[in-house]
DNA sequence: TCAAAAGTGTTCCTTCTACACCCATGT
DNA sequence: ACATGGGTGTAGAAGGAACACTTTTGA
């Protein structure tokens, strides 16, 4: 931990990501569990700089995490109850981290900065778990990539943060086209369905969802792919390319 | 204008509220004109005080604003740009305003804080402008309520947060189910269907909107409304009160 | 009696949904 | 040949758009 506004930092606001990725049949979130004694899990968070501009912090703060340069990212929702601040972790923390720690009174003032109440900007980001960086660090086992139906206990308010990412994901996620952002490079259009099923929740009929789909006209098709099973071999697909963004 | 952080408001956030309201067939944006020398036309904004939530901050601010307590308000996005800062207009300020203010450099120390970089989260509201305190005050006649289809030119990027703030209103117009909140307590079908014309921008079939808008079933239908015209008389509609929000 | 505007009904068309069928693939 | 899973077609249901008709009101 440091302190922000040695740093240049913009104080009292903060940037949470939402990572989502994709990996069997589920939505995963990525969650960091903290260089601490405990179990304290976090989104991938930080602060502005005072030159940068906000949608450039939030994609610094997911390139570093990630590894990649070509992140898809959508600012979601502002988190600004005023009792909204980092205290009740700082006591949590320095209850189960004594040696690291010294006394309480001494601890608060290095975290002055810190301890304010803190104004939160939420995003989230859609990568390609299969194109970053492996989650896990060596120090923290439990680093890594979470479903969403089975989030473990973030601290402050990191899980109602996760809610309102997935609801506002699912609200963009039709009109936007957003999904494909979570998919390798060529992928057959039943993992696009299952994406769309891992997401929303709920099943599509195959070749319902196939021609909705394939309407869009964003889609190229490719070869096919052949699995060895006994079966049909599907189609790749790929986004076009010539789109106007 | 004052400093803001002698009175215990966070640094560097500010609010930013387009406040809509609905009269002669048209949305219109609540602008007002800075107390200085110069066209200064500006959003209702303000800051965030240490111990208040940020949704109460913009109530606070339109609520001041309108002098009414019933408001509806909707985030809608955060301007966080690096280069968004106050410093272009408070030159143009003192270039007008020699006799109010003192040397350059004076001014810019004195008001510090406020040359800050400053990232803004936007609202919109929605307000009944017959129910309203009249916008006007006596000093600046120019303050009042604009055509967003023929809006003046507004301090800073106050124009593009009344663009982004119009894009949301739209989307959420659907779902959410907020225009009433722009009409008085009773209204015609007829003004709603012209409330509907006036924000999306495009007209509706008189048959399939009262359609469309009764099989919402929010609405109660009241008495007929005899206007004195020579046709047959509007029934008069109000929002169901039982609705579970 | 008439014009103007409101209420309602009907048809047509597009879109979504469900069911069915055929095709390719490897054992 | 056959089981498995993928691609495609078609009928029915639902929702939206366009058109027509009737009713009410005051002059």
């Amino acid at each position: 931990m440091f302190n922000p506004s040695q740093q240049g930092y913009i104080p009292q606001i903060s940037i949470d990501c939402v990572i989502f990725g994709y990996q069997n049949k589920q939505l995963q979130v990525l969650v960091s569990k903290l260089n601490l004694e405990g179990n304290f899990m976090s989104l991938a968070g930080g602060f502005i700089h005072q030159n940068e501009d906000v949608d450039t912090a939030a994609y610094r703060i997911v390139q570093q995490r990630m590894g990649i340069s070509e992140i898809y990212l959508d600012q979601f929702y502002v988190f600004g109850k005023a009792s909204r601040n980092n205290i009740g972790f700082i006591e949590k923390v320095m209850e189960l981290n004594t040696s690291t720690f010294q006394s309480k009174s001494e601890t608060i003032q290095t975290y002055d900065w810190f301890n304010n109440r803190f104004i939160s900007i939420g995003y989230y980001a859609l990568v390609d778990i299969s194109s970053v960086l492996p989650p896990k660090d060596n120090a923290n086992q439990q680093t890594g990539w979470y479903n969403i139906k089975n989030m473990p206990e973030l601290i402050m308010d990191h899980n109602d943060i996760v809610s309102k990412a997935l609801e506002s994901l699912r609200q963009n996620l039709d009109q936007k086209l957003i999904a494909f952002n979570l998919l390798p490079e060529t992928f057959t259009m039943k993992e696009v369905q299952e994406l769309y099923e891992a997401i929303l929740d709920r099943p599509f009929a195959r070749n319902n969802f196939q021609k909705k789909i394939l309407d869009l006209g964003v889609l190229q098709r490719l070869e096919k792919k052949f699995t060895g099973a006994a079966n049909k071999a599907p189609y790749l697909y790929r986004l076009k390319k010539d789109n106007t963004n």
